[in-house]
RNA sequence: GGUGAUGUAGCUCAGACGGUUAGAGCGAUGGAUUCAUAACCCAUAGGUCGGCAGUUCGAUUCUGCCCAUCACCA
């Protein structure tokens, strides 16, 4: 029976440039998708581009166009890199759409209707000069806690503690400098609190949607059974917002999270409406169709959350599965400016690398796990050309020679029982459960294996041989045909990871484009193939270099959206620190270190590390620092002693109290020699001298 | 700080319900070959399976702790 599935991935935010993180997500999907498509199910796959909230206005506003000519702009430059990438959406759409606005009114007005939505007033920063309430990430101010200078409006990057940004202290706008001002303003809550949410989403999370890793992280979300954890979620924005107004509450915008999963139904509806499907058979409650959200592990509360209970809610079906996969690393780190790893797809193709060889190393990294998967550039080089052109290409360019100048471009009978092509088509069932269980990974092993089983066979026949040999043409003929239906076999296997190789296949084959069905058949006899022509280039190590060179930012990196799908409004950590070696004069007198003496130490109650070290550096109150020390020392033989401690380390805020400084002790950084070593000064220093 | 995950040959990764010699590809080395994009074929070398403890007759595989990396904390 053919399946009816409905794929998605993750809407990219239109605020910056596709980069090869990105493409982790889209390369999976689509892979996954043209695999269904090839097995003959019906399967559609839709995206958009993600395009309100705060900061595409913003960034309108500072190129001087209007967010709507902005979104265009960027909904062209990602819809080129997909498709140079061999992305195939069947619709790439826009959350700025009718579609979207139309379901996104008809589910919150549902959701109104169920009770499920909520008015409060709340307090919250606004901009006086720019005339606008301030998302928390664009409100800067001093630490309540820890009073770190220059943090953001929910937490603090020192200490770790999150606040409102009403508890900031000194606010100021990230947007213009000026001091905000509190003002009070209706937002409209969806009651994730609810109880029917909460018994909705027990259920749901543990029903085997989630792979296992997620369903135990969404365990954290929800905490035990009885001890409700969920809180309501702001759906709502004030204008000036770039969004959807609120049907029924003027002057109120959609959050921006709110509208983006529902730009997947409107980007599904559109698709209908231009291919005549049936909507409601996808989104009914009780559809018998498929629903599948392809995501980073990043936006899994978004998606295994909020999202599903608001369909649930709605009257709408909820996604089959949500597959969430881990991160791209380059080289075993994250992506760097300053290395030049971040490489934006646009970069990759303009330096002239063949995408498929991207998808190919992609695919042979990826699994059904939320893992990060490294791109080690030189491990890509040797893997895309040893597999890809040394053992696969390599099958069709050493048997086609001699079918055309030897039989005139005309096959002899394929022979069925040969071991490696039996071993091809047995495997090519396996295969496809590992392609449906996206163990692409898996799946790559088994081909190249296979790959190699070919050009054993083509050894062990030795065609160069025959081909000097009186009276071996019909050897030479058998050995040249089964190698080549050998290649067709692989190739039908490889088509949803190099959909442009296989088609070019099809051609020097001369065959109608290859389906799944196709594992099960060979090449007639007397069928007629095309001169052959090269598939695929090697990877040359040159062109690696000039895409790092080309990526690279010798500048400190501006603070950039690291994460791979997180919308800036929600948050824009992660600047990347910059990658020097050395550190200045002036850089080491920052740290004000000082001889301390230890008045007194105590274990920390419930604390597996630390000790509570009371310090005298010679001021009139001491200070109070937490060590993780409680391994290699016990408090009481610490009391007294005098050591070295950084005294002006902005205060972080413990489980357990304020710590007001750090001690200084030598270990391994490598942890192979273990202790643990506080520093001491020779006799004769005093509490309270500079240490330099 | 809490939570979820990851850590196996130079590189990228498999695997083991605990049990004789821990696997593959790439890379390295040696050989064979010349049909093929210096591709392919055969063989060899390489690992105290992140660290420390515990359970066990026996752990890399189970448990605890530690270290490192990634993500999330609305």
């Amino acid at each position: 029976m053919t399946r009816k599935i409905l794929v998605t991935s993750a809407l990219p935010y239109a605020n910056g440039a596709i980069h090869l993180g990105h493409l982790v997500e889209y390369i999976q999907t689509d892979i996954w998708v043209r695999f269904q498509k090839m097995a003959g199910n019906e399967c559609w796959y839709v995206c958009a581009d993600d395009t309100h909230g705060t900061p595409i206005m913003l960034r309108a506003e500072k190129e001087g166009i209007t967010p709507e000519q902005l979104i265009e702009r960027v909904h062209g430059e990602h819809y080129r890199d997909f498709s140079g990438f061999l992305v195939g959406f069947d619709n790439y759409y826009t959350t700025h759409s009718p579609e979207t606005r139309d379901c996104a009114n008809t589910i919150y007005g549902r959701l109104r209707d169920a009770g499920l939505i909520e008015v409060r007033t709340i307090e919250q920063y606004f901009d006086p000069v720019k005339q606008l309430f301030l998302p928390d990430r664009f409100i800067k101010g001093e630490c309540p806690k820890c009073h770190a200078k220059d943090q953001y409006g929910d937490n603090c990057e020192a200490c770790g503690a999150a606040y409102a940004p009403t508890d900031l202290i000194e606010p100021y706008s990230a947007v213009s400098g000026a001091k905000p001002e509190l003002r009070n303003s209706e937002h409209y809550f969806f009651k994730l609190s609810d109880p029917r949410c909460e018994a909705f989403l027990r259920a749901y999370t543990s029903s085997g949607v989630l792979q296992n890793e997620a369903a135990n992280k969404m365990q954290e979300w929800l905490g035990e059974p009885g001890d409700n954890k969920l809180t309501d979620w702001d759906i709502s924005r004030d204008a000036p917002y770039f969004g959807f107004e609120i049907p029924d509450a003027p002057g109120k915008y959609f959050y921006v999270w709110l509208d983006a999963p529902i730009g997947y139904m409107g980007s599904f509806r559109n698709l209908c409406a231009q291919k005549g499907l049936d909507f409601d058979e996808f989104f009914k409650p009780e559809s018998t169709t498929e629903l599948y959200h392809f995501i980073g592990k990043d936006i899994l509360y978004f998606h295994a959350l909020f999202w599903p209970a608001e369909l649930a809610h709605a009257g709408y079906r909820t996604p089959t599965k949500i597959f969430a996969h881990g991160f791209l690393t380059v080289d075993g780190a994250k992506m760097s400016k300053s290395r030049g790893t971040f490489i934006t797809a646009d970069s990759f193709l303009k330096t002239g690398l063949n995408p498929e060889w991207l998808r190919y190393y992609y695919a042979a990294k990826l699994s059904a796990t939320m893992e990060d998967i490294d791109l080690n550039l030189e491990d890509f080089v040797a893997r895309v050309n040893a597999d890809l052109v040394g053992k696969y290409v390599n099958i069709a360019s050493r048997s086609a020679g001699f079918i055309a100048k030897r039989f005139n471009g005309q096959l002899a009978p394929a022979d069925g029982s040969l071991p490696a092509i039996r071993a091809i088509q047995d495997a090519a069932p396996r295969i496809a459960e590992l392609y449906e269980a996206r163990e692409f990974g898996k799946a790559m092993r088994e081909v190249m294996a296979l790959a190699d089983g070919a050009n054993q066979y083509v050894d062990s026949v030795k065609p160069w041989e025959l081909a000097k040999q009186e009276g071996r043409d019909a050897d030479l003929h058998a050995a040249c045909t089964n190698a080549l239906n050998l290649f067709r076999l692989l190739t039908v296997l490889l088509k949803p990871i190099l959909p442009v190789v296989a088609g070019k296949v099809e051609a020097f084959l001369n065959i109608a484009p290859l389906t799944w069905a196709d594992t099960g058949s060979l090449l007639a006899a007397g069928h007629a193939i095309n001169a052959y022509e090269h598939l695929m280039t090697r990877v040359d190590p040159k062109l690696i270099e000039k895409l790092v060179e080309a990526n690279r930012e010798s500048l400190a990196p501006a603070p950039e959206q690291q994460s791979q799908q997180r919308h800036a409004e929600h948050q824009q950590k992660a600047a990347e620190a910059p990658a020097g070696e050395f550190c200045s004069i002036d850089d080491f007198m920052k740290v004000d270190l000082r001889i301390a003496r230890i008045a007194d130490a105590a274990h920390v109650e419930g604390a597996d590390k630390l000790v509570r070290l009371t310090l005298d550096i010679g001021e009139e109150k001491t200070r109070n620092v937490f060590a993780g020390i409680k391994s290699a020392y016990d408090p009481a033989q610490l009391v007294g002693r005098l050591t070295v401690m950084v005294a002006n380390l902005a205060p972080r805020k413990m489980k357990f109290g304020l710590s007001e400084g750090m001690v200084l002790a030598a270990s391994d950084p490598d942890g192979k020699t273990g202790g643990l070593y506080i520093l001491s000064p020779d006799s004769g220093a005093q509490p309270g001298m500079r240490v330099k």
